[in-house]
DNA sequence: AAGTTCCGAAACTAGTCAGTTCCGTATATA
DNA sequence: TATATACGGAACTGACTAGTTTCGGAACTT
């Protein structure tokens, strides 16, 4: 079950006869604790009642929503999806490396840090749960190189970088790097990296080596 | 307790003057089915049974030599380090991408999915274990970086590329995006991927774009 | 006010698993 | 052969947790 489930649940009960209703707003509350205890103490480590109680709810509410454990999490990782960053309001500064640089931004960086948390919960059961894997690719994964991918393909229709280059392979530069930095080496993910990694890693690979 | 305290612990009792020895090739076979287990169900979905099973000992046998399922593990992954590359016969063939493109082999490169499975399975816990996050440091993580650093030490040596290369940073180019391929988008880490990842990534971050 | 529905809290069930204990057996020394 | 030791297997304990049920109360509708 997912959250457009939920909705659509919701949506053919028109809004609700008799009684109180079901609160839509508590879902989100409850899906936002579940992702606090996922980060903190991975899929396994978390329990319903550390869940429930932290959304100061009661353990049967939540099974009132959700079917399982499992399904609880898929739907929030669903809903992980653009915490921080929208797609509309993506910087444009006419360079590659301008865009790049201006998506160095601590609030980006925390919201990242806290989805790498959360994803390194996972990890061990997205090779076990194909509805998991998807919920994660789509909300946490596939918005990153999207973003990179978009840089790329403006600065390929400008002229500044030549067509020929394999957009797929370095628009995972920095998820990758990041990735490995945070979960493998447990390193902080601070400005001067990332300055580090667009000027020595990305720029060269697509031909702005000293040119930049 | 790790690997070493075992083989201390034993050659105290010098060669066991009653009765059967405790058997050292014993201790590799269990630690081998616990690295399978780990690799294919993850630290919470191992059981103790199972290592057992796989390693057709007993489960007291196991609790005879490892006092619980964490040290066991920590042991396991500690040991886990050499079974491939020898640091003796790296390939010296005089040009950067030569080296590089000789560690392409497909044993190297099962090892390392191996080793990467294993670490899936560990993730969620290496943030709160420090014992095992310093295991899984120097059995998986430093040795690959490692490598790549005495390759782009010797090519500063020998005048290949500038000394003002951040080694640091492009020595986990590779373990990165290799990492993060299979951990997160699921795609096979193939020939094709590697001799990409040097030509289009690793050469042009150290200078060597076009010259090679 | 009456009726309905959802709520949080708490007790409960059932299954799993880490770790322990026990036992009959196999293998080595002497 | 007698003895000591470690073995595999199986039964057991205790803790934990997913999921269920119950219940009194709060909030909304009419």
């Amino acid at each position: 079950m997912t959250q457009l489930d939920l909705d659509e649940r919701r949506s053919t009960e028109p809004p609700a006869k008799l009684g109180r209703p079901l609160d839509v707003t508590r879902d989100a509350d409850i899906l936002d604790a579940a992702l606090d205890v996922l980060a903190e103490e991975g899929f396994d480590g978390m329990t319903i009642d550390m869940v429930a109680a932290r959304a100061k709810a009661g353990k049967a509410t939540l099974y009132r929503r959700w079917p399982s454990k499992t399904e609880l999490v898929i739907d929030a990782v669903a809903c992980m999806k653009n915490s921080d960053l929208n797609f509309e309001d993506l910087p444009d500064t006419g360079t590659l490396r301008g865009d790049l640089v201006a998506m160095i931004k601590p609030p980006t960086i925390r919201d990242a840090e806290k989805k790498l948390r959360v994803m390194a919960g996972l990890i061990s059961l997205i090779a076990r749960n194909p509805e998991l894997a998807e919920a994660a690719r789509v909300a946490v994964i596939a918005p990153r190189a999207e973003i990179n991918r978009t840089f790329l393909q403006r600065a390929i229709d400008r002229g500044e970088i030549s067509p020929d280059v394999d957009i797929a392979m370095v628009s995972n530069i920095s998820p990758s790097m990041v990735t490995y930095r945070t979960m493998m080496l447990a390193k902080p993910v601070d400005r001067e990296f990332l300055i580090s990694l667009i000027d020595k890693i990305i720029l060269p690979s697509v031909g702005l080596g000293a040119a930049a």
